[in-house]
DNA sequence: CTGTATCCTTAAAGATACTG
DNA sequence: CAGTATCTTTAAGGATACAG
Protein backbone atom coordinates (compact mmCIF):
# COMPACT_ATOMS: atom_id res chain seq x y z
CA UNK A 1 0.00 0.00 0.00
CA UNK A 2 1.42 3.49 -0.76
CA UNK A 3 2.06 4.82 2.65
CA UNK A 4 -0.33 3.49 4.59
CA UNK A 5 -2.57 6.30 6.32
CA UNK A 6 -1.77 7.32 9.91
CA UNK A 7 -4.90 7.00 11.96
CA UNK A 8 -3.09 9.37 14.41
CA UNK A 9 -3.78 12.36 12.13
CA UNK A 10 -8.05 11.24 13.11
CA UNK A 11 -8.00 13.26 15.95
CA UNK A 12 -9.91 10.52 17.47
CA UNK A 13 -8.56 8.80 21.00
CA UNK A 14 -9.80 5.55 19.66
CA UNK A 15 -7.35 6.18 16.02
CA UNK A 16 -4.81 7.04 18.61
CA UNK A 17 -5.15 4.02 20.44
CA UNK A 18 -4.98 1.99 17.90
CA UNK A 19 -2.37 3.42 15.88
CA UNK A 20 0.06 3.42 19.18
CA UNK A 21 -0.92 -0.69 19.97
CA UNK A 22 0.34 -1.51 16.20
CA UNK A 23 -1.55 -4.67 15.05
CA UNK A 24 -3.84 -7.59 15.51
CA UNK A 25 -0.02 -9.61 16.63
CA UNK A 26 0.50 -7.06 19.19
CA UNK A 27 -1.94 -7.68 21.22
CA UNK A 28 -1.59 -11.16 21.67
CA UNK A 29 2.08 -10.32 22.52
CA UNK A 30 0.52 -8.37 25.36
CA UNK A 31 -2.08 -10.84 26.18
CA UNK A 32 1.19 -13.12 26.29
CA UNK A 33 3.16 -10.92 28.66
CA UNK A 34 -0.03 -10.88 31.06
CA UNK A 35 -0.23 -14.68 31.24
CA UNK A 36 3.22 -14.38 32.29
CA UNK A 37 5.47 -14.90 29.18
CA UNK A 38 8.12 -13.31 29.45
CA UNK A 39 10.69 -15.08 27.02
CA UNK A 40 11.11 -14.49 22.84
CA UNK A 41 10.77 -18.42 22.28
CA UNK A 42 7.62 -18.84 24.88
CA UNK A 43 5.81 -15.89 22.70
CA UNK A 44 7.16 -17.37 19.40
CA UNK A 45 5.69 -20.95 19.88
CA UNK A 46 2.66 -20.18 21.77
CA UNK A 47 1.70 -17.32 18.56
CA UNK A 48 3.21 -19.27 15.84
CA UNK A 49 4.67 -15.54 14.88
CA UNK A 50 7.65 -15.61 12.65
CA UNK A 51 10.60 -14.69 14.42
CA UNK A 52 11.57 -11.54 12.62
CA UNK A 53 8.06 -10.29 12.74
CA UNK A 54 8.18 -10.81 16.28
CA UNK A 55 11.35 -9.36 16.45
CA UNK A 56 10.25 -5.88 14.57
CA UNK A 57 7.17 -6.47 17.22
CA UNK A 58 9.14 -6.26 20.24
CA UNK A 59 11.03 -3.28 19.07
CA UNK A 60 7.78 -1.50 18.16
CA UNK A 61 6.49 -1.91 21.72
CA UNK A 62 9.44 -1.08 23.61
CA UNK A 63 9.59 2.36 21.13
CA UNK A 64 6.04 3.11 22.55
CA UNK A 65 6.44 2.08 25.81
CA UNK A 66 4.32 -0.41 26.62
CA UNK A 67 6.86 -3.23 27.64
CA UNK A 68 10.30 -2.71 29.09
CA UNK A 69 13.00 -5.57 28.05
CA UNK A 70 14.63 -6.55 31.15
CA UNK A 71 17.33 -9.14 31.91
CA UNK A 72 21.04 -9.73 30.58
CA UNK A 73 21.20 -8.82 26.89
CA UNK A 74 21.85 -12.68 25.95
CA UNK A 75 19.14 -13.59 27.81
CA UNK A 76 16.41 -10.66 28.00
CA UNK A 77 12.98 -10.85 29.18
CA UNK A 78 9.99 -8.53 28.47
CA UNK A 79 7.80 -7.10 31.02
CA UNK A 80 4.68 -5.06 30.51
CA UNK A 81 5.12 -1.11 31.45
CA UNK A 82 2.40 0.56 33.14
CA UNK A 83 1.11 2.17 29.96
CA UNK A 84 0.85 -1.80 28.89
CA UNK A 85 -0.81 -3.09 31.91
CA UNK A 86 -3.63 -0.52 31.15
CA UNK A 87 -4.52 -2.23 28.23
CA UNK A 88 -6.35 -5.01 30.47
CA UNK A 89 -9.88 -3.75 30.48
CA UNK A 90 -10.05 -3.47 26.69
CA UNK A 91 -7.65 -6.53 26.29
CA UNK A 92 -10.55 -8.54 28.48
CA UNK A 93 -13.18 -6.88 27.13
CA UNK A 94 -12.47 -8.06 23.40
CA UNK A 95 -11.50 -11.48 24.98
CA UNK A 96 -14.96 -11.54 25.96
CA UNK A 97 -17.10 -10.29 23.23
CA UNK A 98 -15.09 -13.34 21.47
CA UNK A 99 -15.76 -16.03 24.10
CA UNK A 100 -19.84 -14.49 23.44
CA UNK A 101 -20.26 -13.83 19.80
CA UNK A 102 -17.44 -16.30 18.63
CA UNK A 103 -16.30 -19.35 20.88
CA UNK A 104 -17.19 -22.31 19.29
CA UNK A 105 -16.56 -24.84 22.24
CA UNK A 106 -16.60 -22.87 25.09
CA UNK A 107 -14.10 -20.03 26.63
CA UNK A 108 -10.87 -21.49 26.29
CA UNK A 109 -9.26 -18.73 28.92
CA UNK A 110 -11.33 -17.59 32.17
CA UNK A 111 -10.65 -14.31 33.41
CA UNK A 112 -10.88 -14.58 37.26
CA UNK A 113 -9.55 -11.78 40.14
CA UNK A 114 -6.23 -13.38 42.91
CA UNK A 115 -8.78 -15.70 44.30
CA UNK A 116 -9.82 -17.37 41.80
CA UNK A 117 -13.15 -15.75 40.93
CA UNK A 118 -14.59 -15.36 37.69
CA UNK A 119 -14.44 -11.21 36.83
CA UNK A 120 -17.76 -9.56 35.90
CA UNK A 121 -18.34 -8.98 32.02
CA UNK A 122 -16.40 -5.37 31.57
CA UNK A 123 -19.04 -2.72 31.10
CA UNK A 124 -19.30 0.91 30.69
CA UNK A 125 -20.86 2.32 33.71
CA UNK A 126 -21.67 6.24 34.48
CA UNK A 127 -19.79 7.71 38.09
CA UNK A 128 -22.88 6.24 40.10
CA UNK A 129 -21.54 2.19 38.67
CA UNK A 130 -24.52 1.73 37.15
CA UNK A 131 -24.24 0.01 33.42
CA UNK A 132 -25.08 2.28 30.46
CA UNK A 133 -26.10 0.15 27.81
CA UNK A 134 -24.94 0.62 24.25
CA UNK A 135 -27.95 2.22 22.87
CA UNK A 136 -27.70 4.75 26.15
CA UNK A 137 -24.04 6.00 25.45
CA UNK A 138 -23.05 9.44 23.58
CA UNK A 139 -20.81 11.21 22.47
CA UNK A 140 -19.79 14.65 23.14
CA UNK A 141 -16.44 17.01 21.54
CA UNK A 142 -13.87 17.34 24.59
CA UNK A 143 -11.16 19.68 24.88
CA UNK A 144 -9.09 18.04 22.04
CA UNK A 145 -11.86 18.24 19.40
CA UNK A 146 -10.67 20.30 16.57
CA UNK A 147 -13.23 21.85 14.47
CA UNK A 148 -14.11 19.38 12.45
CA UNK A 149 -14.79 16.70 14.91
CA UNK A 150 -17.15 18.79 16.49
CA UNK A 151 -19.25 19.40 13.78
CA UNK A 152 -19.32 16.35 12.61
CA UNK A 153 -20.10 14.57 15.89
CA UNK A 154 -22.81 17.49 16.59
CA UNK A 155 -24.50 17.16 12.74
CA UNK A 156 -24.47 13.41 13.73
CA UNK A 157 -26.09 13.57 17.24
CA UNK A 158 -28.80 16.28 15.63
CA UNK A 159 -29.43 13.38 12.54
CA UNK A 160 -29.92 11.00 14.86
CA UNK A 161 -32.08 12.58 17.64
CA UNK A 162 -34.38 13.37 14.67
CA UNK A 163 -34.38 9.59 13.54
CA UNK A 164 -35.29 9.03 17.36
CA UNK B 1 2.59 -11.82 2.85
CA UNK B 2 2.00 -15.34 1.76
CA UNK B 3 -1.43 -16.44 3.17
CA UNK B 4 -1.74 -14.47 5.98
CA UNK B 5 -1.92 -16.37 9.48
CA UNK B 6 -4.71 -16.94 10.71
CA UNK B 7 -5.70 -15.72 14.37
CA UNK B 8 -8.88 -17.71 14.33
CA UNK B 9 -7.00 -21.19 14.77
CA UNK B 10 -5.46 -19.93 18.30
CA UNK B 11 -7.83 -21.37 20.51
CA UNK B 12 -7.95 -17.72 22.05
CA UNK B 13 -10.89 -15.95 22.28
CA UNK B 14 -8.95 -12.40 21.83
CA UNK B 15 -7.76 -13.69 18.35
CA UNK B 16 -10.79 -15.14 17.49
CA UNK B 17 -12.05 -10.91 18.17
CA UNK B 18 -9.48 -9.57 16.61
CA UNK B 19 -10.10 -12.15 13.47
CA UNK B 20 -13.74 -11.65 13.42
CA UNK B 21 -13.61 -7.31 13.60
CA UNK B 22 -10.95 -7.53 11.23
CA UNK B 23 -8.73 -4.72 11.18
CA UNK B 24 -8.24 -1.30 12.99
CA UNK B 25 -10.54 0.63 9.74
CA UNK B 26 -13.63 -1.84 10.94
CA UNK B 27 -13.57 -0.65 15.04
CA UNK B 28 -13.33 3.00 12.92
CA UNK B 29 -16.17 2.30 11.40
CA UNK B 30 -18.15 0.93 14.48
CA UNK B 31 -17.06 4.13 16.21
CA UNK B 32 -19.08 5.83 13.03
CA UNK B 33 -21.71 4.18 13.45
CA UNK B 34 -22.12 4.55 17.46
CA UNK B 35 -21.69 8.79 16.68
CA UNK B 36 -24.72 7.95 14.72
CA UNK B 37 -23.29 7.85 11.04
CA UNK B 38 -25.34 5.62 8.49
CA UNK B 39 -24.55 7.03 5.18
CA UNK B 40 -21.45 5.82 2.88
CA UNK B 41 -20.24 9.10 2.15
CA UNK B 42 -20.38 10.20 5.65
CA UNK B 43 -18.21 7.52 7.04
CA UNK B 44 -15.96 7.78 4.00
CA UNK B 45 -15.22 11.66 4.61
CA UNK B 46 -14.78 10.96 8.50
CA UNK B 47 -12.34 8.51 8.28
CA UNK B 48 -10.81 9.35 4.65
CA UNK B 49 -10.69 5.43 3.58
CA UNK B 50 -10.93 5.16 0.33
CA UNK B 51 -14.51 4.06 -1.16
CA UNK B 52 -12.99 0.37 -2.79
CA UNK B 53 -11.80 -0.25 0.76
CA UNK B 54 -14.63 1.32 2.33
CA UNK B 55 -17.06 -0.81 0.49
CA UNK B 56 -14.86 -4.15 1.38
CA UNK B 57 -14.74 -3.66 4.99
CA UNK B 58 -18.57 -3.00 5.05
CA UNK B 59 -19.23 -6.27 3.29
CA UNK B 60 -17.22 -7.95 5.32
CA UNK B 61 -18.96 -6.09 8.67
CA UNK B 62 -21.74 -7.54 7.50
CA UNK B 63 -20.62 -11.06 6.59
CA UNK B 64 -19.29 -11.56 10.25
CA UNK B 65 -22.67 -10.07 11.39
CA UNK B 66 -21.69 -6.18 13.07
CA UNK B 67 -23.60 -4.59 10.59
CA UNK B 68 -27.01 -4.70 8.48
CA UNK B 69 -27.64 -2.91 5.72
CA UNK B 70 -30.94 -1.44 5.27
CA UNK B 71 -32.80 1.11 3.43
CA UNK B 72 -33.11 1.07 -0.81
CA UNK B 73 -30.69 -0.54 -3.05
CA UNK B 74 -29.95 2.94 -4.06
CA UNK B 75 -29.87 4.55 -0.75
CA UNK B 76 -28.86 2.12 1.79
CA UNK B 77 -27.93 3.07 5.60
CA UNK B 78 -25.51 1.18 7.71
CA UNK B 79 -26.32 0.84 11.27
CA UNK B 80 -24.68 -1.74 14.06
CA UNK B 81 -26.87 -5.37 14.77
CA UNK B 82 -26.46 -6.11 18.44
CA UNK B 83 -23.26 -8.03 18.17
CA UNK B 84 -21.83 -4.83 16.76
CA UNK B 85 -23.30 -2.67 19.74
CA UNK B 86 -21.35 -5.00 22.06
CA UNK B 87 -18.37 -3.78 21.38
CA UNK B 88 -19.09 -0.67 22.92
CA UNK B 89 -17.16 -1.73 26.35
CA UNK B 90 -13.95 -2.64 23.98
CA UNK B 91 -14.53 0.29 22.10
CA UNK B 92 -14.67 2.80 25.02
CA UNK B 93 -12.05 1.27 26.79
CA UNK B 94 -9.64 1.51 23.72
CA UNK B 95 -10.51 5.21 23.32
CA UNK B 96 -10.31 5.72 27.43
CA UNK B 97 -6.77 4.24 27.21
CA UNK B 98 -5.91 6.60 23.84
CA UNK B 99 -6.87 9.68 25.96
CA UNK B 100 -5.01 8.96 28.98
CA UNK B 101 -1.60 7.81 27.35
CA UNK B 102 -1.46 9.29 23.61
CA UNK B 103 -3.97 12.39 23.04
CA UNK B 104 -1.33 15.46 23.40
CA UNK B 105 -4.25 18.25 23.13
CA UNK B 106 -6.74 16.66 25.73
CA UNK B 107 -9.34 14.35 24.70
CA UNK B 108 -11.11 14.92 21.27
CA UNK B 109 -14.52 12.69 22.52
CA UNK B 110 -16.08 12.64 25.38
CA UNK B 111 -18.04 9.26 26.38
CA UNK B 112 -21.42 10.18 28.40
CA UNK B 113 -24.59 9.17 29.17
CA UNK B 114 -28.41 9.83 28.37
CA UNK B 115 -27.78 12.54 30.29
CA UNK B 116 -24.27 13.80 29.69
CA UNK B 117 -22.54 12.74 32.60
CA UNK B 118 -19.47 11.39 31.70
CA UNK B 119 -18.89 7.47 32.29
CA UNK B 120 -16.47 5.86 34.76
CA UNK B 121 -13.43 4.62 33.43
CA UNK B 122 -13.60 0.87 32.14
CA UNK B 123 -12.52 -1.07 34.27
CA UNK B 124 -12.18 -4.83 34.95
CA UNK B 125 -14.49 -6.06 38.04
CA UNK B 126 -15.01 -9.11 40.16
CA UNK B 127 -19.10 -10.20 40.51
CA UNK B 128 -19.07 -7.43 43.76
CA UNK B 129 -18.01 -4.67 41.38
CA UNK B 130 -14.52 -3.86 42.90
CA UNK B 131 -12.07 -3.30 40.70
CA UNK B 132 -9.47 -5.88 40.15
CA UNK B 133 -6.12 -4.02 39.36
CA UNK B 134 -4.23 -5.12 36.06
CA UNK B 135 -1.76 -6.89 38.51
CA UNK B 136 -4.34 -8.58 40.08
CA UNK B 137 -5.77 -10.47 36.80
CA UNK B 138 -5.24 -14.00 36.63
CA UNK B 139 -5.83 -16.31 33.46
CA UNK B 140 -7.32 -19.95 34.17
CA UNK B 141 -8.28 -22.46 31.11
CA UNK B 142 -12.12 -22.59 30.44
CA UNK B 143 -13.50 -25.42 28.97
CA UNK B 144 -12.83 -24.47 25.56
CA UNK B 145 -9.35 -25.39 26.05
CA UNK B 146 -7.21 -27.26 23.64
CA UNK B 147 -4.68 -29.66 25.88
CA UNK B 148 -1.55 -27.14 24.46
CA UNK B 149 -3.61 -24.03 25.29
CA UNK B 150 -4.16 -25.47 28.85
CA UNK B 151 -0.12 -26.33 29.62
CA UNK B 152 0.53 -22.86 28.12
CA UNK B 153 -1.26 -21.46 30.95
CA UNK B 154 -0.28 -23.57 33.24
CA UNK B 155 3.54 -23.52 32.81
CA UNK B 156 3.33 -19.73 32.54
CA UNK B 157 1.14 -19.78 35.66
CA UNK B 158 3.43 -21.68 37.97
CA UNK B 159 6.92 -19.64 36.88
CA UNK B 160 5.10 -16.76 37.42
CA UNK B 161 4.36 -17.34 41.21
CA UNK B 162 7.63 -18.73 41.50
CA UNK B 163 9.29 -15.41 40.08
CA UNK B 164 6.51 -13.75 42.45
C1' DC C 1 -25.12 9.10 -3.98
C1' DT C 2 -23.18 4.52 -3.76
C1' DG C 3 -20.74 1.90 -5.20
C1' DT C 4 -17.53 -1.39 -9.12
C1' DA C 5 -13.62 -2.18 -11.75
C1' DT C 6 -8.74 -1.54 -12.65
C1' DC C 7 -4.21 -0.56 -11.99
C1' DC C 8 -0.29 0.49 -9.36
C1' DT C 9 2.56 0.38 -5.46
C1' DT C 10 4.48 -1.23 -1.37
C1' DA C 11 4.39 -2.58 3.36
C1' DA C 12 4.96 -6.60 5.57
C1' DA C 13 4.41 -11.74 6.60
C1' DG C 14 6.74 -16.07 6.23
C1' DA C 15 10.65 -19.17 5.37
C1' DT C 16 15.20 -20.04 5.86
C1' DA C 17 19.91 -19.73 6.84
C1' DC C 18 23.16 -17.83 9.69
C1' DT C 19 25.45 -15.49 14.07
C1' DG C 20 27.04 -14.50 18.97
C1' DC D 1 18.49 -19.07 23.25
C1' DA D 2 17.66 -14.76 20.86
C1' DG D 3 17.86 -12.78 17.47
C1' DT D 4 19.71 -10.66 12.35
C1' DA D 5 19.88 -10.85 7.36
C1' DT D 6 17.85 -11.98 3.02
C1' DC D 7 14.60 -13.26 -0.20
C1' DT D 8 10.20 -14.09 -2.07
C1' DT D 9 5.44 -13.51 -2.23
C1' DT D 10 1.10 -11.44 -1.90
C1' DA D 11 -2.57 -9.17 0.45
C1' DA D 12 -4.34 -4.88 0.40
C1' DG D 13 -4.55 0.36 0.39
C1' DG D 14 -4.97 4.41 -2.60
C1' DA D 15 -6.20 6.71 -6.89
C1' DT D 16 -8.96 7.12 -10.58
C1' DA D 17 -12.38 6.34 -13.89
C1' DC D 18 -16.74 4.68 -14.69
C1' DA D 19 -21.76 2.90 -13.79
C1' DG D 20 -26.62 2.54 -12.07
Amino acid sequence: MPTKKRLADLNCSLAQALDSVGDWWTLLIVRDLFLGATRFSDIRESLGIARNVLATRLVQLQASGLIERQGTERRPHYVLTWRGRDLIPALVALLQWGDKWVAAEGAPMIVTDEEGRSVAPVAVRNCDGAAVGADSVRFQPGPGAHQRTRMYIEMLARAKKVRG
